[in-house]
DNA sequence: TAGAGCCTGGACAACGTTGTCAGCCCGGGG
DNA sequence: CCCCGGGCTGACAACGTTGTCCAGGCTCTA
């Protein structure tokens, strides 16, 4: 499933051995059959206890320990604490693996996203972790790198793990290949943007809205010449706010311009090029609106270098945006609410309470900080 | 172990019903016992098709379609064929729970930090996934909050899952809780603050050299009322900031007083007092240096109204910090680098390679900005 | 004092997979 | 003609836990 680099193989063979142990008794001594060992070549290493050795040490049964582990009633506090002493003696932790095989339900659910180190990303995923933390739940993640093979790649590594559920925002726009994990009852729930050819649950900004509420904003404050930079239009958030921005344009009777939006671009360096070229020209653009955080950064830069004035607003908000000069005005959205919304969400469908896929949309938020207010310098 | 707030059920019980299916051959029907169904009432659900199931239906040995999921050689082409069709055709998936069980492997590691929303730990956790996943590993993570009860709880969470490693940036101050564990050969390393009462591997960054550096800057241009803001001196990287400030106001002749420094002090609006208290009085600070980042973006916010210009070191970089007026000079820490090594180190223990736990530290980097040379004001 | 019922504890199977090992079939050599 | 070897295949046990169910001992009551 995934490539190895190195002689870790994360799941080696064994090497059988005969061992001895004492019963519960204390007295006679058994043969067991393959024990693990030396499982750790070369480095520090153990045979972890089981319960088995345990119930031994403490002198009860096997399920007696179970019952201990697990706070189960009908033990003796005599017994209770013989057990208790034996766990600490040797150290004893349960194998949730075992566990989980015997109930059918991992108390873990898996996150993939595009790249954990995006700061819209830290909130979103910080918002999953607590709720699934208030369910029990561990949070397993990985980033898709913006790469639909990667994104199935994980989806499937977590199903086989069996995570209860999963929070998927997609990077591909087919996902039928989830189709018999969703029959099979895994909770999914798709964030940021939609799923692609399959009916399940989603949470979104409402990118339309916001882009066109912002870009509606530089009209109002007398701008024509507006310029769109944004990503990849395969990528939905970033087809629908460019669709916003058509749409205000035109709502406006503003006619846009071929040289005016820059799609695709996200290198650093191409989307520098891409605004100065649309600060150039006979006719430059006298504002621009930005889709996506990393290209606002990006612009602000050019921005700040440009001899003109140049109004901006920007798709997510981005931090210390109001110590700038001037302030950068922006259409904000709520990584930390799509997130809390989608995970439970996800419990939801878990606990039984939903039935039926659901499109959620949140709203966006503008923000102004002066640079969407500049007036036209022409 | 951790407390749930909804009937879902992480582990709840199961239903048994008596089913029957065709055997290989597809003419006798034999009962089978105890399948679960139902498992998720009231909701889609189903029951996932095992090893067992595909087998029947492709007419071969368990054994068979485990040699043909796992690739290993020893099958005819016309087996394979048949095998892989009735796999596709129930959808079914391995569940490596099971698998785990056997195998003595989870091909998985822990990572656990302070809070997955700080712009810090972004890069960190990116890093030590690309690093797992190179590994073939996957990343389960989770928040400690700044709680060390809440570490070991996660740390133990983890380590029942049968993490084959742990990436541990510590809360507490005493690991010794991990001895049983680091015993049964999990593979341990902390990051960004060393372990305590504990013998690991631990990967920091000069926490002390960055900021003895940072504030010797800034009596180098000059200042010798400078202030100190940080956190708790609890905390490992608190305190090595602390050393720093106080080694290069020793080294510099400087006698450091009462009311230049501010220890312990997190939520913004106590840090902004204590800013302004430095900044105002009789002999007011001329500098201040800042012990992280999120200390750095209030002042910065203190010192945007302040009269007099002030001059300002950080430790940690941030976001922007170049465009900014003046442009924000800072102690660089590499967090994809910790990340990276420490991930690095983490399987190598796991390979074998590593014997003794060793303390790196990785270098600082000061980036000068404008707001470091700025000359003192009074 | 005997019987009913409760409390405690343990034997056993099952979860779904993989390692071991033995058996089958086929072809070739003695 | 028989035996041997190699290539495929499948039966079976084991991984560590939990659910079921039963046994034994105790208490309580009639």
């Amino acid at each position: 499933m995934l490539d190895a680099t190195s002689s870790y193989k994360p799941m080696g063979p064994r090497i059988p051995v005969t061992v001895t142990v004492a019963d519960r008794t204390g007295h006679r001594i058994v043969p067991e059959t393959t024990r693990r060992t030396d499982r750790f070549p070369g480095s520090r290493y153990g045979n972890r206890p089981t319960m088995k050795d345990v119930a031994a040490r403490a002198g009860v049964g096997l399920k007696t320990v179970s019952r201990v582990v697990n706070g189960e009633p009908g033990v003796t506090p005599e017994t209770e604490r013989r057990v208790q002493e034996a766990i600490d003696a040797l150290g004893f932790r349960r194998n949730d693996s075992a566990r989980v095989l015997r109930k059918g339900r991992t108390a873990s659910i898996g996150l993939v996203l595009e790249d954990l180190a995006d700061p819209f990303y830290g909130p979103l995923s910080r918002a999953v972790e607590e709720v699934a933390r208030a369910h029990g739940a561990l949070l397993i993640n990985g980033s898709s790198a913006e790469d639909a093979d990667r994104e199935q790649e994980l989806v499937l590594a977590l199903c086989a793990r069996r995570v209860d559920g999963l929070v998927v925002i997609p990077a591909g726009d087919d996902h039928r290949y989830l189709e018999p994990e969703l029959k099979a009852g895994v909770a999914t729930v798709f964030v940021d943007r939609p799923a692609g050819h399959i009916d399940a649950d989603v949470v979104v900004s409402d990118n339309f809205g916001g882009a066109r509420d912002g870009v509606r904003h530089l009209i109002a404050h007398g701008h024509r010449r507006i310029g769109f930079i944004g990503d990849m239009p395969r990528i939905h958030t970033a087809a629908e706010r460019l669709r916003g921005y058509r749409t205000a344009m035109e709502d406006a009777g503003i006619p846009v311009a071929d040289g005016w939006m820059s799609l695709g671009v996200t290198d650093p360096e191409r989307v520098r090029q891409a605004a100065r070229e649309m600060l150039a020209g006979p006719e430059p653009v006298t504002a621009i609106f930005t889709g996506n955080n990393r290209v606002t950064v990006t612009v602000i830069r050019v921005l700040a270098e440009h001899a003109r004035p140049v109004a901006l607003v920007g798709f997510d908000d981005i931090e210390l945006a109001d110590l700038l000069q001037p302030g950068v005005t922006v259409v904000a959205q709520d990584a930390a609410a799509l997130g809390r919304t989608a995970a439970e969400r996800l419990f939801r469908q878990l606990d039984g309470t939903l039935i039926a896929p659901e499109r959620i949309e949140l709203p966006t938020r503008l923000i102004t900080r002066g640079s969407g207010e500049l007036p036209p310098a022409d």
